[in-house]
DNA sequence: ACCATGGCTTGGAACGATCCAGAGTTCCAC
DNA sequence: GTGGAACTCTGGATCGTTCCAAGCCATGGT
């Protein structure tokens, strides 16, 4: 082999493993396990290889690799549906975390689209084609839909969120303890002396709503406070946002306002700006998620910060476990967030 | 070939080629023309094979086809830098946009991520590991370093962004034309009646901050105003552009502000509100980038909104032009913006 | 001196697809 | 009825890597 390559001196084609046993004057397999398996080959053959291997800048082939190990070492990660005019940058941020968390281990992201009418559109395809070595799986609040049909199809996956629905599901995941997140977040109001705190949430069919919900309610009782007439539960949008504080601040009179999301939370804002209410000092508003816009907007919103980070961390740990071991079954993981304090408290 | 399968009737292993050819009681390669060439097949063979594949719910494993063909159908993106605080929620919406485009194309994008010291990181090793068929670059105004290299290295590629600093770049591009955006930003300005419009820009040295602000200094001379004493350069950040705002209000009191980009237009917010002045009725402004935070805080900033689905859409031609035709010299391709008109002006 | 041992290296086969050249059919014109 | 083109279909080789089993060679124990 190692025939002369097409072109002149700038080959076009990238230097096979040929190439380098060639110029290194052994074996194609020697240098295969230069690469892989540096400790079977005596110091000075590893030397020589090595030197042409930089020589060359040989780097395996990905598509031969993987053709060869059934492994491709790419993620897929499936774009969350993109919600205009809803803060919830915070995907976007988890997103960057994991991509970079897996270039620690030598893993790449694979990001696919799909129809955001059916949350299982797009997995086949890269399923049946080995196109990638394992899926994250974000939305898992919205059903388990992905989760049941991955299994079923015994492919690997990891989630970024609890099994909501499934207590028996054996995938690992990793998720954010919001309930927690809601308590320290009335909490930090409470030290700040209010005591007329409201909780601005989503509909009782939300799991997430409800989780978080509950964070409220347990700190309020907990210091002894009332939440009677103090709940409001709509959609997750401005609009109802705005229309829910406009509601509990005619009803009752809260000198501060818990948020499930940012999104939310700007709808309260919308709300005061109209009734000429200064946010932060006429009235304390804590929000969810620590978007861009809860960092941004003057003078800041106190928010509820998700470790993003850590998440993507621990999810990609669990995932070298669970390539590495297909049979893995990790408890899951949950994490606690913490709360950035900013003007509107 | 096609043995028996390692399982039993539920096989691990998703099907080959040759699994289909012997269902289909054909040759391997027909099946494979059946997929990629099926004009090439006698009507009732090709449906007889179509049965099989559907039967067996094959697709051709990618990694082999890589391997053959010299393509592995996958896009490069590089993940922008997160910057923190800085409300470049654009660049996301842009690889949302992106990553559905190539989708209907048949490519997926593969994310990768490099140290954002050194602009150049990660694109070396996805390049010799032939993993990704192009790039698609994201951030020329910085200077060209990805694209010179990435031409020296002969590596397909687009740029979304045009070539600042190279006039005689080959590669295709597409840019909005953001000169043109400050102009409709600052003519919606004077339509409402301002004169006295000022502008919160960047430094000298960037590039596209001299574009945008030859744009509202092309608009306020054509409609006869004076731009002195008007306009302001600084940093991209909230704090400077706070601080930009308060020494133009208190110096030439504007009645009217465009800003280069929202996060300084979030800036100008902080500005606002400590003078308790009303966005929107005391004073108006003009954001760039139209990002989660402009469509959010109330009462909505005005925004010059990029086109990022039609650039994406944009790139994703180029891309397939270029891929099916290496020599492929497409002129560089210039978007229009729109403007977003909120409650702020 | 001989065989077993272990360290190091090797050539052939395989992963699953496509390219290529050729073989078999069908069909029509002469 | 024969030649030839056009249409279908096929088997072998190949892409670049890793797996596998075997080979080579020095070492050391008997």
């Amino acid at each position: 082999m190692a025939v002369p390559r097409s072109g002149g001196h700038i080959s076009a084609a990238p230097p096979t493993l040929a190439d380098v046993a060639e110029l290194a004057g052994v074996s194609r397999q020697t240098v295969s396990n230069a690469v892989n398996n540096p400790d079977l080959l005596r110091a000075d053959t590893l030397a020589r290889v090595q030197d042409a291997i930089d020589k060359l800048g040989y780097q395996p082939n990905r598509a031969a690799r993987s053709l060869r190990t059934r492994a491709s070492h790419l993620i897929g990660l499936r774009m969350p549906a993109l919600q205009e005019g809803t803060a919830n940058a915070m995907m976007d941020r988890f997103v960057h975390s994991f991509v970079e968390a897996a270039a620690d281990t030598g893993y790449h992201v694979l990001l696919f689209y799909g129809d955001p009418a059916d949350p299982l559109d797009g997995y086949d395809e890269l399923l049946r084609s080995t196109a990638v070595d394992a899926f994250v799986v974000t939305d898992t609040h919205l059903g388990g839909q992905q989760t049941t049909w991955l299994q079923s199809r015994r492919a690997r996956f990891v989630s970024f969120g609890r099994p909501w629905t499934q207590p028996d599901a054996k995938h690992p995941w990793v998720d954010v303890d919001l309930a927690y997140g809601a308590e320290i977040a009335t909490e930090h109001l409470i030290e700040r002396g209010h005591s007329k705190i409201a909780w601005i949430g989503w509909h009782k069919d939300s799991l997430l709503g409800e989780e978080r919900r509950s964070g409220w309610i347990h700190a309020m009782h907990t210091h002894g406070l009332s939440t009677t007439g103090l709940a409001s539960r709509t959609e997750d949008s401005i609009s109802s946002g705005k229309a829910a504080a406009d509601a509990i601040l005619d009803e009752t009179e809260p000198t501060a306002l818990v948020c499930a999301s940012d999104t939310l939370a700007m709808g309260v804002l919308h709300a005061l700006f109209e009734r000429r209410l200064r946010l932060g000092e006429d009235i304390a508003v804590v929000g969810f998620d620590d978007s861009q816009v809860a960092q941004t907007v003057p003078p800041g919103i106190t928010s509820v910060r998700p470790p993003l980070e850590e998440a993507a961390r621990e999810l990609v740990k669990a995932l070298e476990e669970l390539l590495a071991t297909p049979s893995y079954a990790a408890p899951g993981v949950m994490l606690k967030p913490a709360l950035t304090v900013r003007g509107s408290s």
